[in-house]
DNA sequence: TTAGGGTTAG
């Protein structure tokens, strides 16, 4: 219970009065800094076990769970293994579910799933709680199959499959749009006598309005009502969420008053689905209004809220505005998070080129943001950079972007594909082709793919520049890497044939019906 | 007396 800090001056107060300390005590003490969120401290506490020769039991380690909340995976991971190889402790049910969770949340699917393996060699076996949490895992990753041999491993070794791993693969296979697969899923865990129940109903419900079959989805709805599954919030508000994706926020409303009808109270994700209908559909008043509605309704905008409305407010422009709810966030609202800092990048670049006419200096205000942020030490998400990087390359500040690319390998943030692509844009788009294709060999160098992206990016930087033989030759690389023209290059390509027929004398790979 | 766990909505 709160106050937190006494328990440390209360164990500090046992220490001077020289009351011995045992195991139970040091626990209590690591739990109680994990729950200030002060791994640092609750770590220094392990020489003290070593040092008044306590040992360290499985609970010392399970308690630093915070370690995976604050994401030092490695060191968790490390500290595991040392611990292990060591034989300083055995891991039981609880250490190993503890790893698996924390692994496993943190998209360490291989890591999670060598656990499971692992697990099967030492005398504590994986239960039906260790499967579901790798078949999710793998479920996430979209990485079906896997999942499914998992099940069927499962089923072998007679570790009994329940309702939450058939809810895990559904939700992988309606994700994946793989409804057939779906149907013989859902027929062996009947016959299973494993029923479904809201959660089952509310990850069909969420498939259906993904794939934009909302009504179907709202028929459902209602045909069970009265007969076992009541819908609940998490029903509505994907239904909600499934009529804005298709830009009906009208009738999401509807369904979020209908809701209210029945007395299910709307909770924060609701308010933010409409908001980010309304923000889409550029009724910013409408979501401006609604923020105001969640306080009196005693709810509290969250972050996502406020990162909803901004968003909002940057696709209609209102670039103040955008600046004063961040400013309210920062005085009295929910703490901003790396996406609150990419929205008001990518808004502040996205508006940068029209400056010169308002003299925002729009440039200038995010990076100076940028800025601070590196101050801060909150620019270790590579999303943040790629935006940077982004924008200075579209507002025509090559050079800026380049160095702020170098500074990558500096600060040990490896690039991602996407970094990589925009780099490549940003030469294309000033004709510096020669940087283009070296910034491609870099990347292969540094064991990065290309993607589709990447050498679309390249057709374009060629037909831009009319560079048709060097164009011929790429893609022919294309076509063997399994690459094809996407939705964006085809219409540059039609427009480009249109004013210039003769391209398709200079590239007759262009007539042949192959996959560009 | 101390520790953990799995599924659905933004």
């Amino acid at each position: 219970m709160s106050p937190l800090p006494s328990v440390v001056s209360l164990f500090r107060e046992m220490r001077i009065l020289g009351i011995p300390i045992n195991e139970f005590m040091l626990n209590i003490l690591i739990n109680n800094y994990c729950l200030m969120h002060r791994v640092d401290c609750a770590f220094s506490l392990l020489p003290i076990h070593l040092k008044s020769g306590i040992p360290l039991n499985v609970v010392t380690f399970t308690t630093l769970r915070e370690l995976f909340a604050e994401n030092k995976v490695t060191d968790a991971v490390v500290l595991f293994k040392k611990l292990v190889r060591e034989k300083i402790l055995e891991p039981n049910e609880v250490m190993y579910g503890t790893v698996m969770n924390g692994l496993s949340k943190r998209g360490h699917t291989e890591k999670t799933l060598s656990l499971l393996h692992l697990m099967e060699q030492g005398s504590t076996k994986p239960d039906t709680f260790k499967y579901n949490i790798v078949i999710d895992a793998l479920c996430k990753d979209r990485n079906l199959d896997a999942a499914i041999n998992l099940l069927n491993e499962m089923k072998q070794k007679n570790i009994p499959p329940d309702r939450v791993t058939y809810n895990s693969l559904i939700d992988g296979l309606c994700k994946l749009g793989l409804w057939e697969k779906f149907k013989t899923l859902f027929s062996e865990m009947v016959n299973l006598n494993i029923y479904p129940n809201v959660n089952t109903f509310n990850i069909l419900i969420d498939g259906l309005c993904k794939e934009g079959k909302v009504e179907d989805a709202e028929e459902g709805m209602k045909c069970r009502v009265g007969k076992g599954v009541e819908p609940d919030i998490i029903t509505y508000n994907a239904i909600m969420d499934g009529y804005c994706l298709r830009g009906q926020v009208d009738r999401a409303r509807r369904i979020f008053d209908i809701m209210i009808d029945k007395c299910i109270e709307p909770d924060i994700i609701s308010y933010n689905v409409l908001i980010n209908g309304y923000g889409k559909k550029k009724k910013v008043a409408k979501a401006m209004q609604l923020l105001g509605e969640i306080s009196q309704r005693g709810s509290k905008p969250n972050t996502v809220t406020y990162n909803t409305i901004l968003q909002g407010l940057f696709v209609v422009g209102r670039i103040g505005d955008a600046k004063r709810v961040y400013a309210e966030m920062l005085s009295r609202g929910p703490v901003p998070n790396s996406s609150t800092h990419r929205t008001l990048l990518k808004g502040y670049f996205r508006y940068g080129l029209v400056e010169v006419y308002f003299r925002y200096g729009l440039v200038e205000e995010a990076m100076s943001l940028f800025n601070k942020l590196k101050i801060n030490r909150e620019d270790t998400d590579i999303e943040l950079y790629n935006v940077v990087i982004n924008g200075l390359c579209k507002n025509g500040k090559l050079d800026e972007a380049q160095s702020v690319f170098e500074n990558l390998s500096l600060i040990g943030l490896p690039p991602d594909v996407r970094t990589y692509n925009t780099m490549i844009t940003g030469f294309c788009i000033q004709g510096l082709l020669d940087e283009a294709k070296s910034m491609l060999r870099k990347m292969e160098k540094n064991r990065c793919l290309p993607n589709n992206v990447t050498y679309n990016v390249f057709v374009q930087g060629f037909l831009k520049w009319s560079k048709f033989s060097e164009m011929r030759t790429f893609m022919k690389e294309m076509a063997d890497r399994g690459f094809s023209f996407d939705a964006s290059t085809a219409g540059f390509l039609l427009n480009v044939v249109r004013e210039n027929p003769s391209v398709l004398d200079m590239i007759p790979e262009l007539h042949s019906k192959n996959n560009y």
